[in-house]
Parts: C-alpha cells; sequence; structure tokens
DNA sequence: GTCTATAACCGGATAGAC
DNA sequence: GTCTATCCGGTTATAGAC
C-alpha cells in the first residue's frame, strides 16, 4: 500500500475512535488496530497522539477559513464583517463541542505544539490574523495605528470567545452567541470611538504599548498573551 | 510518623522535585523515594499526581495572600495597590516557572479541577478575587458602577499576565515584569478616564455585559473568559 | 480501621530487526 | 516502511502491619 494511503487510513481510523469514545478511549493501540496497522507503525507516521488532534485543528481552521469565504459576507462595516468572522467560526467548531475540552487541553499547553501561540502553530496563527487584517481592511473609519494592531487584536479576541465557548455547557452555547454578539457591537463602537482620537495620551500608551509588544515578538515569542 | 508528617513530606519532596527537575522528570516513584516513603503511600496521600498540583496551587495562592499582607503596601492610589499586589505574585510564582507550563496545562482543561473557572476552584478563585477588592476598596477616585466590575476585571487581568509569564522564556520573565508594569500604569490610567464618565453610552455597555455576564454565572457558570 | 509496601496493569512512546 | 519487543511512568490491586 502507497504510504499516503496508510497515514490517511490511521488519521481516518483515529478521527473515528475520536468521535465514538472520546479521547482518553482512543488508545494508540486501538487506533493502529482499527486502521489495520502495527502500532509502531502508527508512530512512524504520528510521532504522537497530538499530532492526530493536530488533524482537526487543521481541519476546522481549513473549514472556517472557506466558510468566511472571500468577500466576508459582503458587509462594509466592522461590526458587519467581524460578526461574519466569528458567526461562521462559532458555526464551524459547533459539531466538535463535545470533544473540544479534550483536544483544546493539549492546545493549552505550552509546551505543546498545538499551543496557538507555539512556534509550529505560527502558520496558522498567521492565516487566522491574515483573516482578520482582512476584516480590517475593508472598513475605512479606522485610524491607521489603530489599523496596525487591530489584526492581532482580534484574533486574540477571538481566542477569548473559543476559550469561553469551551466552558460553555448552556443549550447549543447560546451564551457564547450572545457574548459574541454583544462583544462585537462593544468593539465596533470602541474602535470608532478611539479612531476619532478623541482620547490621546491614553490611547497612544496602548498602542504604544501594543507595538512594544509585538516587538519582542519577533526576535524570540514568548507569546502574545493580554 | 504522624500521618500529617507523612502526607507534609510527601508534598514537599515533589514541590522540590518539581522545581530542581520539573513536572515530567519528577515521577512518583522518584518523589516517593525521596520522601522515603513507599509509591503505594504516596498515593494514599495524594490521589493523583494532579493533586499535588493542587497542593502547589493552593501553597502559592496562600504564599500570594501572605505576601500581600494587610496594608497592600500602604498605597492609597490604584496604580501603586495595584502593583504591590501583581509584584508580590510574580514574585511568588517566579521560582516555580519551569514547572508552570505543565501546571498550565491542567489548569487549562475544562474538565480539571485545576480549571480556574472549575466549581472546585471556586473558594480560591473568590479568595483571589477579594485581594483585587481591597485593591479597589482602598481607593477613592473610582465611579461606583466600575467599582463593581473591577475586582472581577482585575483578577482576568492577572490570570493573563500569568498566561504571558507561562510563556515567557526571556531572562528572569523581564518581559512579564515590564508588561506588568506598563499595563497596571495603563489601567490605573484608563479607570481614572472612565470615573470621569467622558464615554457615557459606550462605558454603559460595557459595563452592562459585565453585569450580565456575571449575572448569567451566578446560576450555572459556564466561565468568565473575556 | 488506619496506614504501608509490593507487585502488577495499562497505555504512550522507542529501539532495532527485517 | 513495517513490524515485534520493550521501556517507562501513572495508576491500581492487594497483601499485610499496626
Amino acid at each position: 500500500m502507497a504510504p499516503r494511503d496508510t497515514k490517511a487510513k490511521i488519521l481516518e481510523a483515529a478521527l473515528e475512535l475520536f468521535r465514538e469514545r472520546g479521547y482518553e478511549a482512543a488508545t494508540m493501540r486501538a487506533i493502529a488496530k482499527r486502521a489495520r496497522v502495527s502500532l509502531g507503525n502508527a508512530y512512524y507516521y504520528f510521532g504522537s497522539k497530538e499530532h492526530l488532534i493536530q488533524a482537526f485543528y487543521d481541519r476546522t481552521h481549513a473549514e472556517h477559513i472557506a466558510a468566511v469565504g472571500l468577500e466576508l459576507g459582503a458587509s462594509k462595516d466592522l461590526r458587519g464583517r467581524l460578526l461574519w468572522v466569528m458567526r461562521k467560526k462559532l458555526e464551524t467548531i459547533q459539531p466538535y463541542h463535545q470533544f473540544a475540552s479534550v483536544l483544546f487541553r493539549s492546545a493549552s499547553d505550552p509546551t505543546s505544539p498545538l499551543n496557538p501561540f507555539s512556534r509550529e502553530s505560527e502558520p496558522v496563527r498567521r492565516e487566522a490574523t491574515a483573516v482578520f487584517a482582512r476584516v480590517v481592511d475593508g472598513v475605512h473609519a479606522i485610524s491607521k495605528d489603530l489599523r496596525e494592531e487591530l489584526p492581532n487584536l482580534l484574533w486574540l479576541y477571538h481566542m477569548g470567545i473559543v476559550l469561553y465557548w469551551i466552558h460553555d455547557e448552556s443549550e447549543g452555547q447560546w451564551r457564547t452567541w450572545k457574548l459574541m454578539e454583544r462583544s462585537v457591537d462593544l468593539i465596533a463602537k470602541v474602535v470608532a470611538v478611539a479612531s476619532m482620537s478623541g482620547l490621546g495620551p491614553v490611547r497612544r500608551k496602548i498602542l504604544a504599548l501594543l507595538r512594544d509588544l509585538r516587538a519582542d515578538e519577533e526576535h524570540e515569542a514568548p507569546g502574545t498573551a493580554q
């Protein structure tokens, strides 16, 4: 069998078992067995169990980008564009909510390559941030200095919403939806106010701090938190 | 030997080994050996390795409260008081930096009792929030509506700083210190500006959202993220 | 019934033969 | 690239000491 098929077969078995039994019960041995492959062989293709989870992330990430589309819902203001992206995000990850806690556990381990702040996740993070850059680019009424920091800030905001979503056990995660819609509203308003440069010194200080943080990261990234 | 001493000895050994070798290398067998106790005995007192982490968590929390003291450094303005609390926090956790990543791994697992948003952590979270309430209480120039939300917000802020710290590999975590000091400065300024109620509607909307989120939590907490 | 110790068990990960 | 055999460490079962 072609190596590519073997790898796909293992991944398929893993995703099946994750869905059927959850993360803990889906042992590497069971995955290998389901894929009719030896344990060692499974490890030949996937360095660790975590690498199998990465498939989930990559998939939902790709799905989100596709769902967002090229025109971002054709909206022209920040509120509409951000709302579109966030809605698509929540819709994309919704089917995985019951597994999310386990799947995202490794994501929050700073030593894990799955961590969104890690070197390995940088490509995905960059792509995700690019989506928010597109959100911002389509809007006129944003001051230049703010425009520069906004994509990163929005990405961070979206991570916060996802974190809330993970913990949200309300029916259909309606609380997350409510929070998301109200906070998107707020963000649009705050950006509007801030863009009129009404609060000179404080605003400048905030932007300077954000700029410095990004500069530090360029060298040897500790993270983007806060 | 009295049981209490045995338990303390095991915890002591565990913390030592966590500090010396980090979490992975500090095996339960090594911990038991260091404590001159059998493996089974260690498990008699601590149901799992996670329980040892919980003990660590409780201890640093208590240390922080003690370090903060009753007068919060005798400062009278928000900047000084918050700075004092945050400095004590970073000083308290500093010795455990290399093992902190693991602490946070389980802490961010929504199914883990260690999760700061979990039911089990509620007492600690409440105590920690109380510290920030004391920070706020000692300051005069804060508007009433803001004063109500601030303790929770500051707790959340402090979690963000800790998250940054965990990822921060700079010498002595100087980046975290810099970020902390600058952001404390900013928070004090923002609170000052916001307390003069200059930005009516936006400010009211933000506070209303925060109030609603807290109200939701009262019933069946999904989390306090963002 | 409270504590301690030893010997498994289980699953993630690795080594090395083919 | 695929296998088998093995390691390693968290966890559990269980036997016994006080």
